[in-house]
DNA sequence: GCGAATCGCTTGCGTACGCAAGCATATTGC
DNA sequence: GCAATATGCTTGCGTACGCAAGCGATTCGC
């Protein structure tokens, strides 16, 4: 407790658990989708060809195989995924980002952008978020797929 | 995405995500015990008395009534919880930690600190430890109810 | 004081998730 | 070549959660 390293990774689940919380319920009302949904999309937007392998994207999201599928599903009944069978192992199937889809997001991202203005606001300075996003860096590198 | 605020936003959770991940697995396989649960505990280990209504327990941990109800109702029956009534209020059901529960508290903390200490490790120099805290208090300011 | 609104807690119902089993496709060992 | 194994995806089942309704207890308006 008196330990720094330990404080710091408390104060980083509640700072973030708090944020997702206020992240839910706008995108919700708003946007018309889950926090989850959007960080799928987010996840396509950032790989190669705006496509990943299911399994994959399980990886990435820290969700099982079935839990991408069940997200997966509504999402192409509403036209924001498309999926795509690999041409050379039938065992793949890719999840592809529509164009609507990709407009989702974007929108999603703005909101998105509004609260990270709110959460970093007037509290920082510049120079603190440099160091801010250097230190978070370090700490995403060793999971290798980075998400921004 | 250029905004600097939305990309240390999303490596927040990223890197929140990645630590929750982790710890769940060690967490019920070491202890018996969710993320939540030591959540729980460590809210009221840090309140007065060890004990806090329901109703201001699932505001901070940004659950619903209903899940503190349904959480802690096993942790009850296998003594790491206990239940009192207020005296003036009869409406007001606390939610207290038993000497067992405190305990469990203690051993889930000690892994707690070990993967804290996987995370930051040897990526950070002290003297970014105390920039992080002091950037993670300020964030957290706004909340309230501060876990560490 | 006393009805009405409020508050805290619990319960029914629908949804989202993980795990294990099952199925189809690929890869490996021989 | 062909079993045996491994990989990717989906489905059944159990669990955890939020929301809304309901029930006691309290406070407010008058």
């Amino acid at each position: 407790m008196t330990d720094l390293h330990t404080t710091n990774a408390l104060r980083l689940l509640q700072v973030a658990d708090d944020f997702r919380a206020g992240l839910s319920g706008e995108f919700s009302a708003v946007h018309g989708i889950s926090v989850n949904e959007f960080l799928l999309l987010l996840h396509l937007e950032r790989s190669a060809a705006n496509r990943l392998p299911r399994v994959e994207l399980a990886r990435r999201m820290h969700v099982s195989a079935s839990t991408i599928t069940r997200m997966a599903a509504p999402m192409e009944k509403i036209g924001l995924l498309d999926r795509e069978v690999d041409e050379r192992d039938a065992r793949l199937v890719f999840v592809v980002a529509t164009n609507a889809g990709r407009a989702k997001l974007s929108e999603a991202l703005s909101t998105f952008s509004k609260r990270a203005g709110y959460l970093f606001g007037d509290r920082c300075e510049d120079e603190e978020m440099d160091q801010f996003a250097s230190m978070l860096r370090r700490l995403i590198a060793g999971t290798g797929d980075t998400l921004a």
